[in-house]
DNA sequence: ATCTAATTACAAATAATTATCAATTAGGGG
DNA sequence: CCCCTAATTGATAATTATTTGTAATTAGAT
């Protein structure tokens, strides 16, 4: 019994093929900043008779039980990752869409501290940098190696 | 000839009525982060009958040029204000819906140096920080005030 | 005052996401 | 192991935020 199913079951879901699948899907290092559509694009290459609103649901009951959590990146559309046990922000080139994610104690720090001084307690935050690769080709050959 | 009218032609913008009392609302002190529904809705109320579709148009214009400045605040819809001549953050109460700009070199700093490390130029980034205000009066006050 | 390209209002289109609901299924109890 | 029921799913309609097409209107140069 791999413990894909033991989170699920922590979570008050039953274990179902489309949260297996989806769960699956999320855990691939190259999804690992994945919005709903695309979950459902990979679901259709690998066969699964799985509908976007089903799919949509269950990231939502995932980011609903903490096991997955979700970014607003620019550009509209949600994306979806795992969530990892130490907080951390990202970096995305808007080149290639490579995201970085790193973690700053400075930042965090200095975060509370205005928060603090505005009298506002603070529940959480989101920091994205956006840039451009400094190295053109390797950022050309991600975005080819990655685009949808 | 109010500067509002410069600040059109500058920018190659035909001064009409429609920019011209988008570019008033945006300028009141209580509308500093303002949707584009909302602005619709502050039209109507001075029986100003302009399209929402001019409001999204005229809005996009305005940040084409570089007059305001768009965020996506959690909650799916995108918020405008009118572009400070100083670069700055933001702190929103998510209960009463309070905005706190502020600004911070330190924090500024620290991102170039993560930046350059993953040798990324740089280009735009966005940091919100959610919370809720400690002063619960004060915050139910100003959520009343400002509901539309 | 005239003319033309820019602008507008309105309706219809689009994109992302959510709600509805009948049909299906996981998994506990017998 | 089978049955039952509540949870889940798929298909589609509905919603929300925003954009676009188009015919009519208007700002501002000539």
């Amino acid at each position: 019994m791999p413990d894909q199913n033991e989170e699920l079951k922590r979570a008050g879901l039953k274990v179902t093929l489309p949260r297996v699948k989806i769960l699956d899907i999320l855990q691939k290092p190259e999804n690992q900043h994945i919005s709903a559509e695309d979950v459902y694009k990979v679901l259709l290459v690998h066969h699964e008779e799985i509908g976007l609103a089903t799919v949509y649901r269950v990231l939502n009951q995932f980011d609903d039980a903490g096991i997955v959590t979700r970014h607003h990146f620019e550009g509209g559309k949600s994306v979806f990752e795992l969530s990892h046990k130490v907080h951390h922000d990202h970096l995305v080139c808007l080149k290639c869409g490579k995201v970085v994610e790193f973690e700053d104690d400075v930042i965090e720090q200095r975060q509370l501290n205005i928060a603090k001084e505005n009298k506002i307690k603070l529940t959480n935050h989101s920091l994205y940098l956006y840039g451009e690769c400094e190295d053109e080709v390797a950022c050309e050959n991600y975005r080819k190696s990655h685009s949808h």
